[in-house]
Order: C-alpha cells, then sequence, then structure tokens
DNA sequence: TGTACATCAGTGAACGCGCGTTCACTGATGTAC
DNA sequence: TGTACATCAGTGAACGCGCGTTCACTGATGTAC
C-alpha cells in the first residue's frame, strides 16, 4: 500500500518499459508466439533472468501491449465521437484521424493487426473482448445523433459493428500502403471516405428492420 | 515433360499432401512463423529431411497453403456473384455461402485470417495480393448490375472493396464464434444481413462522387 | 543523523532439450536396350 | 520379356546452436529504531 515511487520502484518501471518497447520493436517482423523471451531481453538489454522479474511468460507481456494498444485507440475513437458537425466533415475528421492514429502509434496498430488472429490466445481474446466495448461505445454515441431516431438496439450495434470493422479495415489498408507504397495513403484515405459517404447514405435512408 | 503419373509421382504427391495438411493442422493453435520443420514432418509421419524434398523452407509451404486456400474462396465467391435474384435473395445467399465456407474450410480461412497481417512477408503479400483479385472481379460483376448505371470506375473499386473487406470481417467473426460460442454463429448471420442490408440501401441513392 | 537489518531487481552460470540443416545411404521405381 | 543401370524420395545419424528456465548470488535501495 505503499503509493510513494521510490528509486527502486522508478528504476523497475524503467526496465519494464525497456521490455515493452522492446517487444513491441521486434514485433514489427515477427508475431509474439514466436518471440523469445532471450531475445526481448538482449533487445532491452538486459540478462535473460530479469525477465522474470516482470512477466510470468511473453503471453503476459503481450496482454501488456495489448492494453497500452487499445488505450490509445480509445483516446482516437473518443476524439472522433467526440465531434460535432455535418455528416461530410465528420467523415473527412474521421479518416484523417485514422491515418494519424497509424503514423504516429504504427507499433502499436501493427501489433494489434497482427495478433487479432494471432497463435495467442489470451491475447486474441483480450483484442475481441476490447474492440466488442468500442462497439457498444460507437453504439451509445450513435444513439444520440438525431438521424438514429427510431432505430432498434439491434440495429444501432450493428451499425457501430460496421462503424468499427471498417475502421479496422482501413487502418490495417494504411498500415500495408506505408511500408510498399507511401503513395498509396491518399487513395485509401480517398476510398475510405467514399464508403463512409455510402454508409452514412444507406443509414439515412434506413427503414428499421 | 513426362505428364504421366508413375508410382514414383504419386507417391511424391501424397507425401507432399501429408506436410500440407500436417502444416494446416498445426497452424490451428499457431502462428507459420512459429511453425517447425521437425514439427510438421513429425505430424506428417516423415523424416525431417524428407521436408526438403518438396519445399526449400517453411515460408515456401506457407504459400503453397495460400493458393490452396484462396483457391476454395474464388470458387465460393464466383459462386455468389454468378447468383440472379432481388437484393434481399443476393444477400440471405451471400451470407448463407460465406458461413457455409466457414464451417467446410475452417482451417484454410483460419490460416488467411492469421497470416493475413502475420509475420512471413512472402505469405502476407501473396494473400494481399489475391484479395485485390477478388476487388477487381467483384467490381467488374457489380458494373453488369443494372443498380450501377453511372457509376465511375472509382466508385466501383470503393464499392467492391467494401464488400470484400466486409466479406473478410464476416468471415473472422463466424470463425471465432464457432470456437467460443456456436450459438453466436446466428446472431453474426443476422446482423451481416442488416449491414449489407444498409450497404445496399446507400448503393441505390448512391449519386456519384 | 546514524546504524543494522530486510528487501528485491538484476546477474551470470548452468542444465538439458529440441531445433534446422547436411550427409552419405538405401531401395523402390523408371528406363534403355 | 528380361536385364543392367539411372533416378531420386525418403532415411537416420550427426553437428553445432540458441532456447527457456532455475539458482544462489550481489549490491543498491528501503526501513526500523
Amino acid at each position: 500500500m505503499n503509493h510513494t515511487v521510490g528509486a527502486r520502484q522508478a528504476q523497475k518501471q524503467q526496465s519494464r518499459r525497456a521490455l515493452l518497447d522492446a517487444g513491441l520493436h521486434l514485433l514489427a517482423d515477427q508475431n509474439l508466439a514466436s518471440l523469445g523471451v532471450r531475445e526481448v531481453t538482449r533487445e532491452a538489454g538486459l540478462s535473460p533472468a530479469a525477465f522474470y522479474r516482470h512477466f510470468p511468460d511473453l503471453a503476459a507481456l503481450g496482454v501488456a501491449l495489448v492494453e497500452e494498444s487499445l488505450a490509445s485507440l480509445h483516446v482516437m475513437i473518443r476524439s472522433v465521437l467526440a465531434e460535432a458537425g455535418g455528416a461530410e466533415e465528420l467523415i473527412d475528421r474521421a479518416v484523417d484521424v485514422i491515418q494519424r492514429h497509424v503514423r504516429e502509434h504504427r507499433p502499436h496498430v501493427r501489433f494489434l493487426a497482427r495478433e487479432r488472429h494471432g497463435g495467442v490466445r489470451q491475447v486474441r481474446e483480450a483484442i475481441d473482448a476490447e474492440l466488442g466495448r468500442f462497439a457498444a461505445e460507437v453504439g451509445s454515441a450513435l444513439a444520440l445523433q438525431p438521424v438514429s431516431r427510431g432505430w432498434s438496439e439491434q440495429d444501432l450495434r450493428m451499425l457501430a459493428e460496421l462503424y468499427v470493422d471498417h475502421m479496422v479495415s482501413t487502418a490495417s489498408a494504411f498500415l500495408e500502403a506505408r511500408e510498399t507504397d507511401p503513395a498509396r495513403e491518399q487513395r485509401i484515405a480517398a476510398t475510405a471516405r467514399l464508403q463512409l459517404r455510402l454508409i452514412s447514405l444507406g443509414r439515412r435512408h434506413w427503414q428499421g428492420s
């Protein structure tokens, strides 16, 4: 119950950070399942045994990375949902925010894309659960908009999931684009905007299910 | 240039098949990047050295699996595109076909989902290239439908990509559902149908970009 | 403030193990005559 | 059809290597008095 952060605590935090950063860096080119304890500690500048002072195994490090990655994603989504304005501006803003997020948190986004269907169950489930919570949050935000008058719970939920899935697809596309052909980014952004516009149209003409 | 398949050729094919099946089976629980040569040959009932008579390394086996997986997916997509009927019937049929495909080719679908953003570049690129070709094919099919009169190339392409991305998301959801909670399948199918209906609505009211 | 003891993050050596890859080989299948 | 030679998929042993994990330890930091 000691909340003061002494020199010891601070140093431990620093080592933990070094392990997380080393992991994130190495996961740019491989899966969590093929990552090694020695590999991570080597990159972090620690002895292999030091790893066990922080995590019981690599899956635990993975779960910690999921939490980090989704925290920043959460902030991003909130900032889009909080916006006011016409449909067009909202769409432009949303795509911009996704693009910027991928640029600024590339390692985290890549980690999520890679491990969402990866070989480590614990991590997969953590990501899926959190994306589900995002969809719920998006659903609540949608419910407040005038366009959604008369929409059932189910309809709101399916629209929210459509938006979240679209966001994930778009983020993945941005990720791949920057690695293979940076010029493709603008084309992807344009496509995403058109798609959101079409969904927005469908939404305006929706009669309920 | 000898096209006759002697006993020797037949046996070699059988071993190759055994390696591919062993790989696919093992990839249910792990990534390609963490798969081992010895692991695969053990599962296939061959000596470790035998592997090298068929593939230079595991990435090559992965690429072979991509080709297989996408071939069956291609057949599926064509069967949906070839259908005639009203929008509602097409939607029901498309979701049914996806659901059945995931049931019948679970290992292949899981492999694609897992390796699409996985740690093996060769495999990642093979999958992405093929999904791009699918989008092109879907685009051509959409162009023939009366609803698409007056649509630009770019608009058709973005709609095709939206459909392909939606198919991928839906297939992933089915995959996860069967593993954690089989009853969820029906909910996912219902959601997918609603989403396609909404997209279809947006499509009918599209004015061009 | 000073001292004596407790804590615990990080170390370095050690272990046994399974890995990828190579090699010379075997023996069934294929082929030339 | 029979025979002698060629091919080559699959074998089993061998290699050196890096792995995950454990252990008793060290020494800086923290704490009680």
